[in-house]
DNA sequence: ATGAGTGCAAAGTGTTTGCAACTAT
DNA sequence: ATAGTTGCAAACACTTTGCACTCAT
């Protein structure tokens, strides 16, 4: 599950202190979500390609916004109905941030296994190790009936680098 | 810390199950809002107590297009600065939730010391015991330095009644 | 060649703001 | 009386949509 795609050969990192990593594997995290559009008949156009390789080459959540930001030659319009499709697809995942829906690539975050967190204070969004939580959710699982799903939650807090500065 | 406010008699509720008890206490916690309002010298309009009454009696969070809906003879505009004004005194609490933001009482946000789940299905925000997570946010923040704060948090998954229902 | 994808412009949303009228204090 | 609030309308930012054209296949 977790080395199902090309360019995963860096695999068992730790969750935190992520940030220089995907510099590294960025190309090749690029390089297997065209390989995984081309798979499903889907077209590779120029726009797609930019889109990605932003995504690729930042770990944090990118809104539309900031994609598109970084992408002057690509129309908004575009860039929204590209996330959109990527998200469809399941090559991106989007989740829903205080400035608007944030996106980025499903293989980094299935590969991470995490769990996002966003900083109050700064607003930039990092991993956290799920399993930390997989008790306190089947323990309300049971209590409550509630399941929770840490994948797609998004938990608010704090950052080190936040606290260390106050 | 419980029962700090008039209308506080029902306090030792179990966090589930909890939307019938909020109709019996919602005139309560709106007298005690309306005290605290008048506390910090702020005024009484009608649309203030419109749209805390609106709050009171639902414990779910509401948007403010909800809230708006609700109270058609309170201009939008109005329900927006009074919901940031509220928000801004503490007398409500504003979480952001994928239909905008949400707003509900702190009042009883505090006195039941819980933890926002959201269900993906319905939409619904409903409460989970807070405790079931503090060991775990405990850890995260001993690994990682990323102080987690459940209260701000809100966790997505499948209500009970969408996992019955399918 | 041909249909999916793009750019553009225009229309929607949801939220904010300037200002005159109003009202709780 | 008077400063804080409201209603209105207009501005805003962000996102979506209709349509003609382009380009990957």
């Amino acid at each position: 599950m977790t080395r199902d795609y090309p360019g995963a050969e860096a695999s068992s990192v730790d969750v935190v202190g992520h940030s220089e990593l995907h510099s590294q594997n960025a190309d090749g995290a690029l390089a297997a979500a065209l390989e995984a559009l081309r798979g499903m008949g889907e077209r590779i156009t120029s726009p797609r390609v930019a889109v990605l390789r932003v995504l690729a080459a930042e770990h944090a959540h990118l809104t539309a916004e900031q994609v598109g930001g970084a992408l002057p030659d690509v129309h908004r319009a575009t860039v929204f109905r590209t996330l959109d499709k990527l998200a469809a697809l399941g090559l991106v995942s989007a989740s829903r941030m205080d400035e608007g829906t944030g996106y980025h690539l499903a293989v980094v975050a299935a590969r991470h296994d995490h769990l996002h967190a966003r900083c109050q204070q700064c607003g930039r969004v990092e991993a956290l190790p799920r399993e930390a939580f997989r008790e306190a959710r089947d323990h309300v699982a049971d209590e409550t009936a509630f399941r929770v799903n840490l994948r797609a939650s998004v938990l608010v807090g704090i950052c080190a680098a936040c606290a260390a500065s106050r």
